[in-house]
DNA sequence: CTAAATGCAAACTATTTGCAACGAT
DNA sequence: ATCGTTGCAAATAGTTTGCATTTAG
C-alpha cells in the first residue's frame, strides 16, 4: 500500500521541491504509465494532511506542493510563477507576540519580478 | 456605465471589508435583482486589476475581496475562515532588506483559531 | 479473506468568457 | 451611431469523489 507515496515525494524531492499537481502527474506517468490524476492528487492531499508536504496556494495559478514543511516564506515571481523559498527567523514569534493569539502558522507569498524574467523585459 | 462598481464597494464596506464574490452577488441582487453572477465577478476583476479592492486567495475557501488596498496582514481563522486586518510596520522594506530584492508586496495569512471558535470547542 | 489503494469517469466549485442585447451619451 | 456594460448560458480550470476493480499482506 501507499504504492505512489513514495514515487510522488522523489519526485518532489528531484524537482526545486515545488510542482504544481499536473507537474507531478506527468512525471509520475513516465515511471508509471497506469498513474491516474485522481490518484496523484488523492495522494497529495492524503501527504498534505498528514503533514508530510505543504500546499501552498497563490493567485493566478495552480496550487503547488512544496517538499519542506518548515515555516518559511515564498518569492513569487510575477511572470514566471516560479518560486523560491527563503527563512525569516523567528517570524512566527514574532507574529505570536504583536497579536497576542495562539498561531497555528503562517503563509507568507512576496512577489517579485525574478531575475531572469527581468532581463527579458516587459511583456 | 460603470452601474455596478459603486454598488459593490458599497457592499463591501458595509460589510466587515471582506467578502467572497457569492456574498457580495447575494446583497447585490437585493438591491438591484437582475444582476447576475458574471457581472458581479467581471467587476470585481476589473476593480481588482485597477487597484480599487485586493483579492485574497486563502487554502479551502473561496476568494475573498478586501476593501483595503494597503499593505496589511490576514488572520485567518481555520474553523469559520473570518479574517481580520492586522498591519506589520514595515514589512514590505524589512523584506526588502533581507532578500535583497525589488518587492512587489506580499500576501500574509495567519492562521489560528479565533475566540468564537475556540470556545464552542474541538468539533 | 480483507482492507487499503487504484483507475476511470463523472461531479463539483469557483470563476471566466462569448455573444447578443441594452443603455447612455 | 457608438462603445462600454450587462444578462445569460456555456465553457473552463483545478480538484474531488463514487464505485467497481485490483493489489498486497
Amino acid at each position: 500500500m501507499a504504492k505512489y507515496r513514495d514515487l510522488i515525494l522523489e519526485i518532489i524531492k528531484a524537482s526545486s521541491g515545488h510542482m504544481t499537481a499536473e507537474a507531478i502527474y506527468l512525471e509520475a506517468k513516465k515511471l508509471q504509465p497506469s498513474i491516474a490524476v485522481g490518484t496523484v492528487y488523492r495522494n497529495l492531499r492524503l501527504m498534505t494532511e498528514a503533514g508530510e508536504i505543504k500546499r501552498v496556494v497563490m493567485a493566478n495559478s495552480p496550487d503547488i506542493f512544496d517538499i519542506s514543511t518548515h515555516p518559511h516564506a515564498h518569492l513569487i515571481c510575477q511572470k514566471c510563477h516560479t518560486i523560491a523559498d527563503f527563512s525569516i527567523s523567528n517570524l512566527e514569534e514574532h507574529l505570536q507576540k504583536l497579536t497576542g493569539l495562539e498561531i497555528l502558522g503562517y503563509d507568507l507569498n512576496v512577489r517579485y519580478i525574478c531575475n531572469i524574467c527581468k532581463k527579458k523585459g516587459i511583456g
